[in-house]
DNA sequence: TGACTTCGTGTGGAGTCAACACTATCGTGA
DNA sequence: TCACGATAGTGTTGACTCCACACGAAGTCA
């Protein structure tokens, strides 16, 4: 902020968003956390995979660039982004000095269609932890997703960002299935159920969700305006 | 990261990097958390007050650029910095849009001189809750300063940093009266002590330290290599 | 030598956390 | 229709962590 003059006319490193967008998929059971990739129509790294991203225009909020990008880019429109952190490393695009700051975001499987247009070859959602490894990422946007998914599973617990990848209403299950798709590793079922429901806003709904040759399970809402009530209360969930 | 050719030659925003450095100042028993601002000299916003900080130059990392827009404008040569986040707020920078990542540090009062130079008419510490307010800043660095002090005071249980800001030789006295100007609050004495002697990286130094009409205190060292071995152990220290 | 100041130390009670197993309810198929 | 399989739903206990709290020790100074 020392500039002499008006305006800044050196040159300057460009600016990008990148977006590490997960959701999950699968049978209740077995719900995989995914992220989306696309892969490059063009130079550099033409044909390798990365994440959704790109320069930030002029007058342009960051966190609103993310989100055109994303749609642009994957057709993907309601996500909740947050920021992870901003990376400038020399050297890290060989078309030139580029800063980016990273977002990172959850959406449900079913509330989207990827729609990979312009100048994107393709996206895909890949498994994050599965049997076959991640392909290998274009610039450093493996590092970059690392610290993206780090960011996430702290995030996870302290904020209900998940209750977006829910239906309207959902059981226990379905949550807790969610939350183990995300960290990464199971959760006790009784101390899972004690603490969500001793947090007060989860609502339960009218009604019974029958799914299968097996007694049926409550359906329960987020109650939003009982966690705005009490956000004091939503200290972080000890997961 | 789609950009068609080569370069991406469209109105770029620009980056700028801004430092929110903390230091604390005082007798022991008054030891008071300080920040420091800088009077601008130029346009716009000449005369107010705002954090260090200035673009950043081409092939700079944003660390670098950091450390030497500090070095540049206060003297400060030897701070750990640890970046709190990216703000692009359009509109938040008169002269056009620009990107602004937020680093905070801590540096001891006694390890630096204040060398306000180039076009930096003025360097000075302001206390962070004292009885006088902080002036009013320049841009929105305000609430950059109160996100960086946010981050700080999460951190600072987390990592040994506030050791720099402590000579070769230390009671825990010290430790604590640093810790209690950082978070702004009273730490019960013994509890602090208990915790702090059970992670296993203080190391009893010979002698005491006599420093008025009392018993006096042992002396204490940081055992870099002990925290660097358990560092798994390390986990949050729950202040 | 008595007064003053900070140093240094331990325990008990409350709350939090993880581990753990059985009954309830439905569908299915023999 | 009855036995089986599968998931839903529910409490307690022990270990650990956290916070609150008070008094003797060791030095200086008048």
């Amino acid at each position: 902020m020392t500039t002499p003059g008006r305006t800044y006319d050196w040159p300057r490193p460009a600016v990008t968003v990148d977006v590490a967008l997960f959701t999950v998929r699968g049978s209740l059971s077995a719900l995989r956390l995914q992220v989306l990739l696309m892969r490059r129509g063009e130079k550099p790294f033409r044909g390798k995979w990365a994440l959704p991203g790109g320069f930030v225009r002029e007058d342009e909020d960051l966190a609103e660039a993310a989100r055109r990008e994303l749609a642009e880019e994957t057709g993907v429109t309601e996500a909740s982004l947050e920021q992870t952190a901003a990376v400038g490393t020399p050297g890290r695009d060989p078309r030139g000095h580029t800063v980016t700051v990273v977002y990172v975001g959850l959406v449900a499987p079913d509330r989207h269609h990827l729609e990979p247009s312009g100048d994107s070859a393709a996206a895909r959602w890949f498994d994050v932890a599965g049997p076959e490894p991640l392909p290998p990422l274009a610039f450093d946007h493996a590092s970059l997703l690392g610290a993206a998914l780090a960011h996430l599973r702290r995030r996870v617990g302290e904020a209900p960002v998940c209750f977006d990848l829910l239906p309207e209403e959902f059981t226990l299950s379905e949550l807790q299935a969610l939350l183990e798709a995300i960290l990464g590793r199971p959760l006790d079922r009784r101390n899972f159920r004690r603490r969500v429901q001793e947090l007060g806003f989860l609502r339960a709904a009218e009604g019974t969700r029958r799914e299968g040759a097996h007694r049926p399970a409550r359906l329960y809402r987020f109650a939003r305006e009982e966690f705005e009530r009490h956000a004091a209360r939503a200290r972080a969930l000890p997961f």
